[in-house]
DNA sequence: GTTAGAATTTAGCCAAGACTAAATTTTGAA
DNA sequence: TTCAAAATTTAGTCTTGGCTAAATTCTAAC
């Protein structure tokens, strides 16, 4: 049993992801995107799509873009797990903020060996889902789907349940914490202003909050509160805590 | 106040570790000796020795060898306390025994932030030495001095604790595991066999070993025993464990 | 003191992955 | 329908860190 992809650098894996990524979120993988996404020039992503369509990762449309084959999307996948493994357990097991935990996971998701993944793994209980809330594709490559409700598209007088946080920016993941939007919050949508205005929210503190309708985009909920486990790790400072 | 080397590859952090520990253990470092260290051809070492050394890293003498500079020195000793940071954690935090620990620092090694380092050290409580019993620098690039007794070396009848295991190779050091010869295991130098024959030693359990001279100058050891903090996670199987 | 063999360095090559500049293709507005 | 701008690809270059083969230097045995 042959393993097809020891060999894949880091660049490779980042690739792969960033396709990923850009496919579920997009639709679509265009050039300019990826190479924006990868903070890369243009002529640099064409360059590795045709490496990766050479090794039967993807396929490449020129001038139309790319898609994952299917070996393509199983790395992917491999390496989202590695990723949002990484980011569970630096927060639980160090208690890293969730606004630092991505940085990290970016450079250690590509040196993880299956053992210690499967360490990781075990010691967290085969978790599901990361600080954010994001998805963890099992072992088999199986991952959730994504949730289809925002925050800027729950009815006023709503409560909902905070399920994934898809803000990356550190300040505004803070900024977040402090609100206590966070997975498995409960929030109330009050309203939301006119022409793009804010979305103004009653987190379970009872306190009011107006967000950014930006931002009130990238925070997915769920109507009915689902109970889950816990995924955030208990804070340690008692007032002006930031996670 | 710049971070002068923030910029240094793996590849040279590897040649640094392997020449400081070239010329910790063996006085010197040759060329030949620092390729076979890192598995590659001795062209390819003296091409980076001249890299490092054009860096002020490190001080070649063409034909006669290399040697650190205090820089690169300095630098050697903070990939070193990763190193050894890492192996611990993965030790204490997730249980992997100390055969299996030392392959994934090497590649964790690298790319470990300040802020994961401290996060490490700190959960750990500043530890000075790893599950081999190797120091671990401080921050400031203080590290304890060698053990200079052995195995080998102890008189018979000599009541020793383990200090330190330099064997690296996983099969050995689940045989040492296996037989209690871990740091701050007490044991008794029972016989040297003549002729560079084996060290029969008796551990803690009143059981009785004969070790191969070659590793038996591997384990460094104490005359008094001085009681430390324990370094090994406990075991998690009843018998036929293997650490 | 010679000199063969060991150790080391030099020379030349390669692959990965980035870049810029130039060429090509697609697209959308007039 | 045309055609300029935007998107994408191609061409050519660079750096890093490997490699082998050949040249050079060192060393130890004679
Ligand atoms: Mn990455
Ligand atoms: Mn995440
Ligand atoms: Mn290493
Ligand atoms: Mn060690």
């Amino acid at each position: 049993m042959e393993n097809k992809h020891a060999t894949l650098t880091a660049a490779m894996e980042d690739y792969l992801k960033a396709i990923y990524e850009l496919q579920a979120t997009t639709g679509t993988t265009t050039t300019t995107a990826l190479a924006t996404a990868l903070n890369i020039s243009a002529a640099s992503a064409t360059n590795m799509i045709k490496k990766l369509a050479e090794l039967k990762l993807a396929r490449h449309s020129p001038y139309r873009g790319v898609e994952l084959t299917t070996a393509g999307e199983k790395i992917a996948l491999e390496v989202v797990r590695h990723h949002r493994l990484i980011e569970l357990f630096l927060h639980q097991a160090l208690g890293i903020p969730w606004d630092e935990v991505h940085v990290e996971a970016h450079k250690l998701e590509h040196v993880l060996s299956d053992n210690l993944e499967n360490h990781i793994a075990d010691f967290l209980g085969d978790p599901t889902k990361d600080p954010h809330g994001d998805p963890i594709p099992s072992k088999a490559g199986i991952i959730a789907d994504r949730e289809r409700e925002s925050l800027a598209d729950g009815a006023p007088g709503a409560r909902v349940t905070i399920q994934r946080v898809g803000a990356q920016d550190p300040a505004r993941l803070r900024y977040l914490r402090e609100l206590g939007i966070v997975p498995q919050a409960r929030v109330n949508i009050v309203a939301h202003a006119p022409f793009e205005g804010p979305v103004r929210v009653r987190t379970e503190d009872g306190a009011e909050h107006a967000l950014d309708r930006g931002l009130a985009r990238q925070i997915w909920v769920a109507e009915k509160s689902r109970p889950k486990t816990r995924v955030h790790a208990p804070r340690k400072m008692i007032k002006g805590s930031r996670q």
